[in-house]
DNA sequence: GTCTATAGAACGATAGAC
DNA sequence: GTCTATCGTTCTATAGAC
């Protein structure tokens, strides 16, 4: 047992069990281990719920990393939302915190400070928009993009298709010409 | 104590001491009830917190439907959106709750019907999208308005400007001619 | 319809052996 | 680094008096 392993079981678990009963007895049972290790690793359960936001935004921030960009900037939004969108089908765990992290009592920091995020406000700087509305867009599109996956993935029960991608494009970055 | 005051009392402790520390206990003591009087009105833990998701989704409509619309379309989307977002500012509680009740254990239903958003479909149907992406849409636009409202109020502690909502709006409604 | 009292389970966290 | 055992607290829910 590491801290990793830790976080990604306190995801599985809220994904499964929602907050309210995401315990550490809970995610310790399974597997009938004891939580003398578990405090080994953290101090408190406080400290293991930051850890899961931070793991959380990391994992965004490493796949989005990976996306090649060049120099014509709107192909570069649709190519990390498309990214993005492919991410969170995979991570749904991930996506299910994203959307929820803000009702947990245990992450009582006020910061949403979304670094993956910069990627798309550099895009989008490049346009020569004045920061103010690339903020609110921005806020827009995680909002937006969160809620629409949410929709497909734990009430459809499907994933996105292509044609449904595009438009998410063009709704938040205009047409791609 | 009705039913009614159990719910409001539920959404205050959750925007106060969020999901897992909003407990039955809790609401109570407050006051120094008892928890009999409470499962008089309530069977359950469950009932209540159904309750105040049909709360929430009913006072939402409710101030919608208070919204005059005439017949030139993009207008009424206008108003429908201001509307939403000076409800939102009254009921941060509520809006709060819209956002995290997905992380409930004690609301376990798949359903995400917002009747609330019959209002914007109709107007949207005027201009004659097809279906698909009117839901896309509408979609985004709840998901987004809420994340933009949620870093406005709770974040910097601030309410949006006629600017910022006349740029929501834009966003995704279109210009208004 | 609200009270007191309490059952019975689950919780977070710690101490100390190995 | 993981184990067992357990402390003290808090939780949902119920029974029965008023």
């Amino acid at each position: 047992m590491d801290k990793r392993d830790i976080v990604e079981r306190i995801l599985k678990s809220i994904k499964e069990s929602k907050l309210e009963k995401t315990s550490i007895t809970k995610i310790l049972s399974e597997k009938h281990e004891s939580p003398g290790s578990l405090y080994y690793h953290f101090k408190s359960k406080d400290k293991m719920y930051k850890e899961v936001l931070h793991y959380s935004f990391g994992e965004i921030e490493n796949s989005l990393e990976k996306v090649k960009l060049r120099k014509d900037s709107i192909k570069n939004l649709y190519r990390l939302t498309e990214r993005l969108i492919n991410f969170f089908e995979e991570r749904d765990d991930i996506l299910l915190f994203m959307i929820i992290y803000k009702g947990s009592s245990y992450i009582k920091s006020k910061t949403d400070s979304k670094r993956f995020l910069e990627r798309f406000k550099k895009e989008l700087e490049k346009e020569g928009i004045d920061e103010e509305l690339t903020d609110l867009k921005l806020r827009a599109f995680t909002g937006g993009l969160c809620e629409i996956l949410y929709t497909s993935i734990f009430i459809h029960e499907k994933y996105l298709t292509e044609k449904e991608i595009l438009e998410i494009c063009e709704l938040f970055w205009g047409e791609c010409k």
